[in-house]
DNA sequence: ACAAAAGTGTTAGTGCTACACCCATGA
DNA sequence: TCATGGGTGTAGCACTAACACTTTTGT
């Protein structure tokens, strides 16, 4: 812990979309019911980007990653110690090294393809999961409040520009709106969706069209740009 | 230093409104040439935001802040030490305490009233003034960069509502627009100008015109929400 | 054939842009 | 009276929102 930045951590806000909810990969803590977001410290010669990156990484084991800073949580009681110590009995302050009196917490959301993850806890956990974002447990710490922060990041981002990459590389129009529709939370217009899409230039009809499906069958498409970090 | 949280600190950008400039208020290092932002740690038992106040405070005298966290700067070389240490002869990670091989900056940014200002230099400076954002100097650190993100970040703030926390109390309507081109950077239509703002039910006309001006006296206003933290 | 989803155009409204003239005031 | 800036309306354009029918496909 000596080679890591005391008291200032990264908190990951992992998005997937899968069976149209959004979802948030949680960490289920050694020997308790209790989850949390998953987190980590930054190293001394590691800029905080890439300790977000590896923060992700871990947990879901994806390289390419699409991924925003969103907010600082600093306040000094961000959540309440006894509490915490109750639910998975970390003491306040101890001194293996692992925890501190007061951790400011930079925020990070990340958008992933649901089915290439493979979710992995870290060392203080034994379960790493998907949860929907309309049926979270109470989370440890203040990960309730972070997720919230998050979606609202993730709301106006979307007002800029479409985003993708919580879809696999090839999908069609109705998977990305119902993709949209769920992020914001209310039903979107088909046509206006598409022309909006559409004159946004981004996506790319592709060859194919989606078989399998018992009606008809969509156009797949993909994004022009790729993913950043 | 032991009550401060090491290796993370606050970087205010403190704008201000003058003879239709925009300027950030900047500190002059003791027995240098050199400039920086005000700046500084985060106490054991103090929120980042407070931190934040309080550095901003310090500087200008103000207790009511139009204050915003912008962006965190979390590079592990935000700067060149060694130039840095000819600048200001500050040796890299020293023991004083005052000063870490590695630091995490979180940037807020403040809108200030000018004249209500009362530049105040820190222990480490001797001057604390007023430059215009269009001939600012070779900042020390990472500085000039930051002010470049706190500038896109309040002009993005300034499309979602307008500001007017760098203006008296009192203005009129063309003072305000002369504002908004200035943080904008090009010129916008009076009569637009005018009419979104009306829209926006944001202002509220005084009884009182400006008088003392060589042309017709203009109205004043005053935004109707008062200033936040 | 039927059920279910895909695909698509038109119209109205709302907000943004461009543009010009008269008014008030101090010098 | 003149120079300077203040104050204001209208018309086109672009984007957003509302709305329904035909096509395709598997069962």
């Amino acid at each position: 812990m000596t080679d890591y930045i005391h008291a200032l951590s990264i908190d990951g806000v992992i998005f997937g979309f899968h069976e149209n909810e959004l979802k948030v990969l949680l960490l289920r803590w050694k020997g308790t019911d209790e989850w949390s977001l998953p987190g980590g410290f930054i190293r001394m010669q590691e800029s905080v980007d890439v300790a977000a990156q590896r923060v992700v990484q871990e947990r879901t084991g994806l390289t390419q990653l699409y991924l925003r800073q969103f907010h600082v949580f600093g306040d000094v009681n961000r959540y309440d110690w006894t509490e915490l110590q109750r639910r998975i009995g970390f003491p306040h302050g101890n001194t293996e090294g692992e925890w501190w009196p007061r951790t400011v917490s930079i925020g990070y959301y990340a958008l992933v393809e649901h089915s290439k993850v493979e979710p992995t806890p870290d060392h203080l956990t034994e379960a790493c999961a998907w949860w929907s974002l309309d049926a979270l447990p109470n989370l440890l710490f203040d990960h309730n409040q972070i997720i919230e922060v998050a979606l609202q990041a993730l709301r106006k981002d979307l007002n800029e520009q479409p985003i993708g990459h919580l879809l696999p590389g090839a999908f069609s129009i109705p998977e990305l709106q119902r993709l949209h529709e769920t992020i914001l939370g209310h039903p979107l217009d088909a046509r206006n969706f598409y022309k909006k899409i559409m004159a946004s230039d981004e996506l790319e009809r592709l060859p194919e069209r989606r078989r399998g499906t018992p009606h008809k069958a969509p156009f797949l498409y993909r994004f022009r740009t790729e993913v950043t970090v």
